[in-house]
DNA sequence: TCATAATTGCAACATTGATGCATTAAATAT
DNA sequence: ATATTTAATGCATCAATGTTGCAATTATGA
């Protein structure tokens, strides 16, 4: 992953490279799965980097604003993924986690015509399957 | 739509048919898409019910714990449906309007599919497409 | 280096929802 | 019809997540 092509997009917009916004899309771009604000901050603190709660949640959606990342609230909860990283998920009633799923492309047709069906400009989509991990089953 | 049969189930379930919780099953039963805790709060004050919010809360717990109704949290909210009523939605994010949309059923031979792969036991699943409605692309 | 305005921290607030406890009331037994 | 049992309710409080106004700080271009 290329950070530069990130800042770059970011300074066209006004944006600065802070410290903060920096490590952000470091954390980001290592994560393989969805990243929530609380996370975000755990793993910011172990890099003794501090920010402020209201600077997380100012800064991920400035992130999600320019493209960046990308949002998906789950449970209540917002969930921030790279848009390169595109999938779904399954997630735990009992425990509370989320594994990601592949699916066949299926459903990029149907959204095509949903779209038109409802004259809707569809930007994203999310699909979570909700039931009982293997673990959680017991 | 036959509310006895729910009337039993809670019965059966040691549950109490109260002036609150028929009033909801009402509503929900003629509620053709989703409703959240403040949408059904604003219709029971319509019928002159003023049950306290956290009466709300729990009453929908109660009602998704015994399969009258289920969840789905959009965006950070929980709205809630009769089971019979399974739909995927459109949600637009101008105006937070949600439109029901149908979908192929080769969404549920997926859902087997991945329950197997992965050992999760599926109870239910969530879609929804995020975008403009059609006023909100002015 | 300086000026500008983006970013940050802080405090306060908003929304949605959960919980402990005393009171009320629905359903059952008498 | 009345008493008993315990589910349901209201109230107050709390919790989690996220938002906002404002003053202080800092990244960036000139």
């Amino acid at each position: 992953m290329n950070k530069e092509i990130f800042y770059k997009n970011i300074r066209e917009q006004g944006g600065r490279i802070t410290k903060i916004r920096s490590e952000i899309i470091k954390i980001m771009s290592n994560e393989e799965c969805l990243i929530s604000s609380n996370d975000l901050l755990s793993q910011l603190k172990m890099l003794n980097v501090n920010p402020n709660r209201s600077t997380i949640y100012r800064e991920l959606q400035f992130l999600t604003k320019n493209n960046v990342i990308i949002k998906n609230t789950i449970s209540g909860v917002d969930y921030y993924e790279m848009p390169h990283d595109h999938h779904h998920h399954l997630v735990c009633m009992g425990c509370n986690s989320i594994i990601k799923v592949e699916i066949s492309n299926h459903l990029e047709k149907q959204e095509k015509q949903i779209a038109k069906q409802n004259k809707f400009n569809i930007i994203n989509h999310s699909l979570e399957f909700y039931g009982y991990c293997n673990k959680c089953q017991a």
